[in-house]
DNA sequence: TTTTATTTTCATTTTTTTTTGAAAGTTTAA
DNA sequence: TTAAACTTTCAAAAAAAAATGAAAATAAAA
């Protein structure tokens, strides 16, 4: 296969997968062409390339930076921004761990130990239906959540970094 | 706060978490409902509860079913279906696991496996980077996709088994 | 068989999400 | 300043996804 077609495969199976996760497609696909650019591209750059319009490309690189996926560069002597996108896989999958338990994780677990203040009859297999299920996933979730802070944290870890490395 | 105000607020909140994750609202909302009530119900509930129309509940449900997370029931001398979803979120959260798998995981790993035979000069940054990157996603999918075979079949397995208990 | 209860389908409508593009805003340089 | 280069915003349009509901299909009972 070409690199040209791949490249165009790449972009499109990621902006697949990423819509498949509740990520915007476009977003994906950006993100996408950028990681497989090798220099910082220009705004109009990824208009041309994915044919997509100046405000979605303008909205979709500031949502890539604010995953801390892309960082803005500038070339001396010139005027236009230029983006840039991080490369390492393992650097991506962490920012994108981090930014979900952020903005799903957390917010959930809130949720859930309100919840699970409910009160009322014991006996009532509709209350014991409720409370178990509200308290299991709370459960749950705070493991992950504590999985998921040990996991970030794990490359300062000698032990879990060791574990990690089998990913890499 | 009331048994009632706390149903309505997990099924809320199940819905919001499952559109962030890509999946449908509304079969998050089902699936919510479901969790929490102790006997089974039929599309008539369902719809009633969620305001949701008969088409929608019926293919929702049947959604679910393909995900393994709901079953039908027959009641004796009851000419009508109900359904029952499972309960326990260690299985739920393995079954999920399991289609995401299967649907996703698997299909993006044959992609990159073609994408990896693309051919091209070793000297042009635009392909080195592209190799490297399809590369690196491609291990990175295929570790998890072990790991995750491996957590799947780790009940059987004494010393996963026992890892996995930490979750629960 | 015919009737009745129940489930399924799917063309159409509605809602939600995404994209556009032109105007407004900002920054640099002449 | 003023103008040119570039970026951001956001109301409106377009596209995509989800929901409706009535008709068709199916299955059990009379």
């Amino acid at each position: 296969m070409e690199l040209a077609e791949a490249r165009l495969k790449f972009i499109e199976a990621w902006g697949k997968l990423g819509s498949e996760w509740g990520i915007n497609r476009t977003m994906a696909q950006v993100h996408a062409l950028l990681m497989i650019s090798p220099e910082a591209l220009t705004t109009e750059e990824v208009m041309n390339e994915l044919s997509i319009s100046r405000g979605n490309a303008n909205m979709t690189l500031r949502d890539l930076i604010d995953w801390g996926l892309v960082e803005k560069q500038h070339k001396t002597g010139e005027r236009k921004e230029y983006f840039y996108a991080e490369k390492d896989v393992w650097i991506i999958a962490r920012r994108v761990a981090e930014e979900r338990k952020k903005r799903e994780l957390t917010p959930i677990i809130k949720i859930l130990d309100q919840l699970s203040e409910v009160k009322g009859d014991e006996k009532d297999p509709a209350f014991k239906t409720f409370k178990t299920s509200v308290t299991d996933i709370n459960k749950l979730a705070g493991n992950v959540n504590k999985t998921l802070d040990m996991m970030l944290k794990a490359e300062e870890n000698w032990f879990f970094g060791s574990i990690l490395k089998v990913f890499k």
